[in-house]
RNA sequence: GCGGGCGUGGCGGAAUUGGUAGACGCGCCGGGUUUAGGUCCCGGUGAGGCGACUCAUGGAGGUUCGAGUCCUCUCGCCCGCACCA
């Protein structure tokens, strides 16, 4: 009922301050569930809550709903991705509605919406013309069973799928990238500005991003013939101090130059072999821990810049041609897997970086420049800091990551021109062209004259169209009305794009639209961004940590530099909120155990419902399932609601002193505003379980009141108070019955959740009698009862007297007072 | 291997950040109202001991008048990344 009377609708108030909450918006993919419900509750307690407060608080909703799910499921139920996507929309709808979420609904998002999707293909122009679209081949991961590729962050650990777990293959193909790798530096850097996330999210997307400092390094190549030849191969080194070690050199089985080197030569067959068997190997395989590294010789020799040497070069399959440049000097003395390379198919192991106390090595090395030992004397390699030996003008110099030998060897290639300072980044670019329908189309047309042109901007936006039979395994590829176009530039016949975005780019730009969603002219007003965004909390579950999160970063940061937004990062503040389980496993269909929230709001409404899973677990921790703890819920409810029914009741009747005074109205007025601060404090840190579990401590407090004064002499002032005030606390948890308490028992007209917050007075908190422990030699020995006022020597002596059978006889060392707490007595003999 | 986190009653979890460990709830035990049961109300509930007391926050040390909290070592569990040169 209050989503009709748009209770929630919100505008720019500049005589408020704003706060932006936002939940990450859902997929469609059928019922809500309880993380749903848990993700959803967290962000409407905050937004009722910080509304009462007098903020102007703005909390939409919106769904993200292209994607493989409704494609798979339509193919399962015989019908369209849009007819199953759409009935899944209004489901949950009337689910989040039955929940009572205060969502501004006027500002409605759903990404498979024309209004919206357009915008996101002028993202895919604007970023095309700022040089952040690519179209490059590379070797791809690629789905078997979802018949398209994914990109890195949505391959799993194990090098299975994120959505079907499927094992994912290597293909070779030409795709569409957004250059995230542009910003890496920056998407690092800004990270330690981020005080408002979790540090667990952080060091993720900073190991994600994984920024290595070190040197590039030339290697000049030689001919069959051994003769150096005017070319040269590059590599990425961590360790530019090591190079009078490398004693041999690795190309990655994809690197071209392997073919071209061993081309119908005596070693072809035996480096192919490696190469096949790399090229067997997925990803499933690769991640399999400590593997047996295999390599071959290529029969060809490069000539390292420091010393001149041939070091030979062969190919292994434990190089990755996507990290780097697919070639690595090997220095088997100070890494490990060059190390145990080296051991296998006997290569020399020179010492050059030796740990400062190897007295022996160092001392048979002492200022030796030239290669004086082929092998080092130790079992594994070192790669900790110490001295150089072996290294020609650098001997003596100390060695190791970040060091001054690092430095001195990269300047000294500086200056020859065979080597820099660089810097390398694990983040790759991020593939966003997906081989399927139900996406977003991507805006460009193939020319056979002109090449790849993008859909001038005039022309978007370029319409999905509807009948394409996901059921017959149809994509846009295969319906010419839609591909057959012109060349916008030329008027040649072209093919245009037939593959759609990644959803991720849908989800990466929505949280800014919601500050102006029904703006046809423009993705958005920029006043109207800047007013909202960014967004002051964010709430999420965990799986986000690397892939919508930073996509979403890279987005905003993007926006900035075009000028259509001031912020630079979406998200202040960043809640990953814990699963909810079922005997300790986390609730899915497929092991039945998942309880359905529809069936729990049928049995205790949706606000026993939405406390119980705000109760039973911090916010960020996962949550442990249980019936009984929800009977508890709503056993509590029961005794708020007639607590607050007969409190009204007495009041109306007068029955009562209009202001009593006593000890036990002021102790329960004092109860009532301790618990007022605490409950303000918890929401405002997200301990939403100690919240309750003070309200729980003020409803005990009035029974107890209730206990203890009789009927008629009651504090009705108090009494009514404390009705109110409890009905106010819970507004924001419990909306439903907090409304109805407020106008129907209670009396008052308007809405609950238009009246202000409850004031915390710390003074009427503070009790003027306190128990205080006394300690013997840190032992709790008695308590006492203390006017707050008393004197600190009065304390004193009172505590003395209440312990005196643990200080007789003894000589009293020293006497410690913490005010209101305890007091410490030290004592000898 | 690298990185992040966690470990407190029968259970979920509190503990003002170094100050009375176990708030609040569940469960359990006893009692009451009503009674056919449930709802509801009252009391109890870390372990040991008749007791004064003693022992208790994964384990072992340390700092301190005082440690769940800080330091060192150690055990166990969870999550992320992982042949990243």
């Amino acid at each position: 009922e209050w989503a009709d009377s748009r209770l929630y609708s919100v505008a720019e108030d500049p005589a408020r301050p704003k706060y932006y909450v936002l939940e990450m918006f859902p997929y469609p993919s059928g019922d809500i569930h309880m993380g749903h419900v848990r993700n959803y509750t967290i962000g409407d307690v905050l937004a009722r809550h910080l509304t009462m407060r007098g903020f102007n608080v703005l909390h939409p909703i919106g769904w993200d709903s292209f994607g493989l799910p409704a494609e798979n499921a339509a193919i399962k139920n015989a019908t369209h991705p849009a007819t199953w996507t759409y009935a899944n929309i209004e489901k949950q709808t009337e689910s989040f509605k039955r929940m009572g979420f205060s969502y501004d609904w006027d500002r409605k998002v759903v990404s498979s919406d024309v209004d919206y999707y357009r915008w996101g293909q002028w993202i895919f122009l604007k970023f095309w013309e700022r040089g952040l679209v690519e179209r490059k081949s590379s070797p791809v991961n690629w789905c078997p069973s979802c018949k398209t590729v994914l990109a890195n962050e949505q391959v799993l650990g194990d090098g299975e799928c994120w959505r079907c777990h499927s094992h994912v293959e290597k293909r070779e193909l030409e795709q569409w990238y957004f250059k995230i790798t542009e910003y890496a530096q920056e998407l690092l850097d800004d990270l330690d500005t981020m005080t408002g996330w979790p540090e667990r999210v952080k060091t993720m997307q900073a190991n994600w991003i994984g920024r290595s400092e070190g040197a590039e390094v030339q290697f000049q190549v030689c001919d069959a013939a051994g003769e150096p030849r005017d070319e040269t191969i590059t590599v990425f080194t961590t360790r530019p101090d090591t190079l009078f070690g490398c004693s041999f050199f690795l190309l990655a089985p994809e690197h071209p130059l392997v073919r071209e080197f061993v081309a119908g030569t005596e070693y072809e067959a035996a480096v192919n072999a490696v190469v096949a068997g790399a090229a067997r190997e997925t990803a499933v395989e690769r991640s399999m821990g400590e593997r047996e590294k295999n390599g071959a010789f290529t029969g060809r020799y490069v000539v390292n810049p420091v010393n001149g040497e041939k070091v030979p070069v062969w190919v292994s399959d434990y190089v990755l041609m996507d990290y780097g440049t697919g070639a690595v000097m090997a220095v088997p003395c100070g890494d490990q897997r060059d190390f145990e390379f080296a051991r296998k198919y006997g290569l020399p192991i020179p010492p050059v970086v030796v740990p400062e106390d190897d007295d022996e090595l160092l001392n048979e090395l002492a200022g030796v420049r030239e290669r004086l030992r082929a092998d080092v004397p130790w079992e594994c390699a070192y790669d900790g800091p110490g001295i150089m030996v072996q290294s020609g003008e650098f001997t003596g110099m100390p060695g190791g990551k970040a060091s001054e030998g690092m430095r001195a060897v990269t300047e000294w290639l500086r200056e020859r021109g065979q080597g820099d300072f660089s810097i390398n980044f694990r983040l790759r670019d991020w593939l966003i062209s997906r081989q399927r329908y139900w996406g977003n189309p991507i805006p460009a047309i193939h020319c056979p004259v002109c090449g790849l042109v993008p859909v001038p901007e005039k022309d978007l936006p370029v319409e999905l169209p509807r009948d394409v039979d996901v059921t017959k395994g149809e994509t846009l590829a295969d319906h010419p009305e839609f591909y057959e176009t012109t060349c916008p530039k030329c008027g040649t016949a072209a093919r245009r794009e037939t593959d759609t975005m990644d959803t991720f780019t849908c989800s990466s730009w929505y949280y800014i639209r919601y500050a102006d969603a029904r703006n046809e002219e423009a993705i958005w007003d920029k006043a109207k961004a800047d007013y909202w965004l960014p967004v002051d909390q964010y709430i999420g579950g965990i799986e986000h940590a690397i892939l919508h999160l930073l996509y979403s970063r890279f987005f905003t940061k993007v926006f900035r530099d075009m000028g259509i937004c001031e912020f630079g990062e979406p998200f202040t503040n960043l809640l990953t909120q814990g699963m909810v389980k079922m005997d300790g496993e986390v609730m899915s269909k497929s092991k039945g155990n998942v309880v359905a929230p529809e069936d729990m709001i049928a049995k205790y409404g949706c606000d026993a419902l939405r406390a119980y899973i705000l109760f039973m677990a911090p916010p960020d921790k996962d949550l442990e399932w249980s019936y009984e703890g929800l009977d508890g819920m709503y056993r509590w409810l029961g005794r708020v609601w007639r607590l607050v029914d007969e409190s009204a009741e007495e009041v109306a009747g007068g029955c009562g002193v209009a202001a009593s005074g006593d000890e036990a109205a002021k102790s329960l007025h004092r109860e009532m505003h301790r618990v007022i601060g605490k409950v303000t404090g918890d929401i405002g840190s997200f301990q939403l379980n100690t919240s309750i579990a003070a309200m729980m401590e003020l409803t005990n407090a009035a029974y107890d009141y209730r206990k203890s004064v009789p009927a008629g002499s009651r504090d009705l002032a108090l009494v009514r108070d404390v009705a109110q005030t409890h009905t106010l606390l819970l507004a924001p948890y419990v909306p439903h019955m907090a409304e109805e308490l407020w106008s129907a028992v209670l009396g008052h007209e308007g809405s609950v959740h238009r009246v202000p917050w409850p004031a915390y007075d710390a003074s009427a908190a503070a009790a003027d009698v306190v128990q205080m422990a006394v300690q013997v030699n840190g032992k709790v020995r008695g308590k006492i009862q203390v006017e707050v006022t008393l004197a600190e020597e009065d304390v004193i002596a009172a505590a003395l007297t209440e312990v005196a059978s643990w200080v007789e006889g003894k000589d009293v060392k020293k006497v410690l007072v913490v005010p209101g707490k305890l007091v410490s007595v030290v004592v000898a003999g």
